[in-house]
DNA sequence: ACCCCCAATGCAACAAGTTGCATCAAGCTA
DNA sequence: TAGCTTGATGCAACTTGTTGCATTGGGGGT
């Protein structure tokens, strides 16, 4: 279960409260490991229960908002899991499935279909590159930047390399 | 949910038996909408209630062996939903989280847990470029035949994409 | 002061996927 | 023929992720 540890991995980068995390996953670690604002706080819960996090009671006149920030044991355990990590995921895509239904049963609507998918792949890896060019312009950088560089061109490249099958899979249904 | 038009694309190419499908969801379709023989023999059961499949009772002699085939308005549902598909899925990689975390924390034992992936992915993609070599030498096919080689070549070049990424990986490591 | 809205937190039911084990029938071996 | 193995089917419990809605408290408008 990696959703624990996207979350300490988010708490080691900054503490937060609950919502900011939430915030924080549609922006940038959730592009990876995506989490419903659901997920996110049943999760703290467990991790506070394990003793990974801790969490600030709310004074007064700062409504429920808890903040959460991470313990030693919780880097420790982050630090154990970065070299436990299994196996990648299969791939699960039902567009694959559907262009093998088309070469079965007939192409029906695929191509729009296909074109709906074409353009959110344009549009997530356009999204990457910008935020590349805003927050990597510069070539030399420390190990930890390269690092979270890298994990940026691996969206990049996954998004495009999508558009590319796309575009393909629309020149077949065309000719 | 695809795992049901997974298994109505393999009954449109051929029918089997629930332990057949199992088989060739380990072989092909599964490399791209994996499934276990659990979820297969539940998902079987829907469809048959669906009517969009049909099983034989067994005869003597052959165990508690069912048949399978597609019925015409499965063969239909399939058309229909073949352009109705959703969004893309978003990505969910345990990989891209740790190194974020080795970002934050430090690389711990990273650099093994990426050697792993690059030799899963290396063999994946191997296996792949076997089988292209095996069932797609001919350039010149018919349209069904170029469907399926792309899911193929899509699968090649996702795992050649997390090749070079865990080589890159180990690069900044070793950096 | 009152009301309304909004942000933050949370519950509960559900859907999908996973795991471990159970059963049933055939065929093999002794 | 009794026991063992194997292949096919299936049940039940569990984990993970999703969806829809509920509650709580602060702050702004009137």
């Amino acid at each position: 279960m990696s959703l624990s540890h996207a979350l300490l991995t988010a708490l080691a980068e900054c503490p937060s409260t609950g919502a900011e995390l939430v915030r924080r996953f549609d922006r940038s670690i959730g592009y990876f490991w995506p989490a419903t604002h659901q997920q996110i706080y049943r999760e703290l819960g467990t991790l506070e229960a394990s003793g990974w996090v801790e969490s600030s009671d709310p004074g007064p006149g700062q409504g429920r908002t808890r903040f959460y920030r991470l313990l030693p044991a919780g880097r420790e355990e982050l630090r154990r899991w970065v070299g436990q990590i299994g196996d990648p995921r299969p791939i699960r895509e039902e567009m694959m499935v559907a262009l093998r239904a088309a070469a079965a049963v007939g192409p029906g609507d695929l191509a729009l279909a296909l074109s709906r998918h074409l353009e959110r792949h344009r549009e997530k890896c356009d999204h990457y590159r910008a935020i590349e060019a805003r927050d990597f312009a510069d070539p030399d950088m420390p190990r930890e930047r390269r690092l979270q560089h890298l994990v940026l061109k691996a969206g990049i490249a996954y998004e495009a390399q999508w558009v590319a099958i796309c575009e393909e899979a629309l020149g077949i249904l065309e000719s």
